[in-house]
DNA sequence: TTTTTTGTTGCACGCGTGTGCAAAAATTGC
DNA sequence: GCAATTTTTGCACACGCGTGCAACAAAAAA
């Protein structure tokens, strides 16, 4: 090899050259509202597009201490939800300068290590869009100052050193349950996702409280241990099975749309019955699938968009912080109820 | 403020000092394979653990120039099938050391646009999942030397300076075209979905092919804008809604499960028509949903772990190159076909 | 024209780690 | 017990860019 002339990656100082300015104006013209004269920024991004010059992100962020990196946690693939949840943020966070690092939380025995892998990337947040989040390791984590913020989201969390960015729960599940209470239904079960975390009980306590008051008797649940339809469909099934036409509930008021989806299948297909002149459901999400002309789901629809959008004032340090669990979706009636 | 001790990250040289050692030495702990007595190893974990330490996984790519990141684009959140190679890559990814950027590449009007950004974040390789790539835009953003690998998961790329992944999609087709002509249909409708891309025409010229051999006509076939189900119903209900009886067809192909779907669904409650009696379907791809009782959808199940180690094995620098193109995966028959 | 103000540019230093090589220590052979 | 090995350790330098400040030029005011 006959020379060593800089084969691949052009720096800044190869553009500072060609444009015949220093390596530091070069970094102004590429940064919004800095101090530079537009001839020079012009010189320079012309050089830049000449050079194929692109800044190096892993270096700014190493020197800023910012890398517009956020973490994406998930440990739930079953449900369709996330799906448009993954859709929706890093789209609006792409918008706003950042990326998305998805950390699949399936394995992990604990959050905290993905937290921790998280950390050593420097993101700027990490974001919980999953389910089986330990508060007292989130804790531990954030104690241990592994990562900047920590935002849950679409899901309410007691912990005080987490943001917490969703809808209201109790108003969201006042109006299902309004809905139900309405059509006259009289034996409701509630069918809920895994009952670890105490956030996740809201819209079964929600619903159960309304129901009571309402009617005086209190309605049965069954839970399952994750938001997967398969699964809802086994509960469904097996808990119907057996149940005479009188016992059996008229309504099954379900935590999200991936159980309401198992719902509906095992009353269609193992219980013979149908949906909702038989058994009413209603789910929670509004999900594509929901709208399918199989499931027709009365379900409720989270302001996603709006939500991460808020996610992103947190980003930016300018959230007033009392607002951002009090996002108000909006009730989608359909046939199932 | 009356001092200035460092405050919350703790570097490798604080955890050389507790231990002892030097910073480099630090550095070799961490590293597997290093020359490194066990004896000074332990010393270090132990300091680290005690201080919380873990390496700053920017900086070290920075030096290193290897950044442990795999982009991954996607630009098609309505098929449920991108969840399950999400999952399945994100987790085997990280077993293996790497953590993957997510980029929505929707907005992009161009992918380039959203390599030339997971560039600037050094990835070690950039993953396509999705189906609008232009392979004349692929083919300038590697001519630039903006990634340096591009690897495009389950679809076959002619692109030569591109590395495909995917299972054998002519064999596949083969062995559904098989199944649908051993069944005795006749009339076939084969749906497909965007025609832009010749990576596309694979399943669709094959299926022509073998039907054409096998039973002399040509089958009809109608394409669909994106793999969303929902558009699938739209086109499959306008399409056979006037055709008569006889001229219906009696089995719809479909180039994946997404369409099936939205297939099954048009034809049962846009046509009122009963699947299989009397329009059969097949899928491919083996979503989770084609095995509810609703659809049970006579689909095609790829090896997606299989593929997603090969791609590890890529990343490593350890494939074969010839094979990757050639995974055969398994079909799975259900009473949709 | 001189002074003040505003706008623009250059630079030393730091961010936290990896690499390759040379020095030091530990181990082995005779 | 000494030399030849092998293992282990330390170090200068590099990675590409941002920050804060000081120097400089240009425009505005006097």
């Amino acid at each position: 090899m006959p020379s060593n002339v800089a084969q691949d990656s052009i720096t800044a100082d190869d553009v500072a050259e060609l444009a015949g300015v220093s390596r530091w104006t070069v970094s102004r013209a590429f940064k919004k509202d800095a101090s530079i004269s537009a001839k020079s920024r012009k010189k320079v991004l012309e050089a830049a597009t000449e050079l194929g010059y692109a800044p190096d992100l892993l270096a700014a962020s190493l020197a800023s201490d910012k890398s517009n990196l956020v973490a994406l946690l998930v440990d739930d693939f079953a449900n369709p939800h996330k799906l448009v949840m993954m859709e929706r943020l890093t789209r609006i966070l792409r918008k706003n300068g950042w990326d998305t690092l998805l950390v699949n939380t399936l394995d992990e025995n604990d959050a905290s290590a993905a937290l921790m892998n998280a950390s050593q990337r420097r993101v700027d947040a990490a974001v919980l869009i999953g389910v089986n989040f330990n508060d007292q390791e989130l804790a531990a984590a954030l104690g241990a100052r592994r990562v900047k913020k920590l935002i849950v989201f679409a899901r309410s969390s007691e912990n005080p050193n987490t943001i917490s960015i969703c809808c209201d729960d109790r108003s969201a599940m006042t109006e299902i349950t309004g809905h139900v209470i309405r059509k006259g239904y009289r034996r409701p079960l509630f069918l809920a996702g895994p009952q670890t975390q105490s956030a996740h009980l809201m819209r079964k306590e929600t619903f159960v409280r309304l129901w009571h008051e309402a009617n005086g008797d209190r309605p049965d649940f069954i839970s399952v241990g994750s938001y997967d339809p398969a699964l809802a469909y086994q509960s469904v099934a097996d808990r119907m099975r057996n149940s005479t036409t009188d016992a059996r509930p008229d309504v099954v008021v379900c935590e999200n749309d991936a159980l309401a989806m198992g719902a509906v299948d095992a009353i269609r297909y193992e219980l013979g019955l149908k949906v909702p002149q038989d058994i009413a459901v209603t789910g929670f999400d509004d999900v594509p699938q929901a709208a399918s002309p199989h499931y027709l789901l009365t379900t409720y629809r989270q302001p996603i968009s709006a939500m991460a959008e808020g996610l992103v004032q947190v980003l930016k340090g300018e959230s007033d912080t009392t607002d951002l669990c009090r996002f108000s979706g909006q009730l989608i009636i359909r046939d199932s109820a």
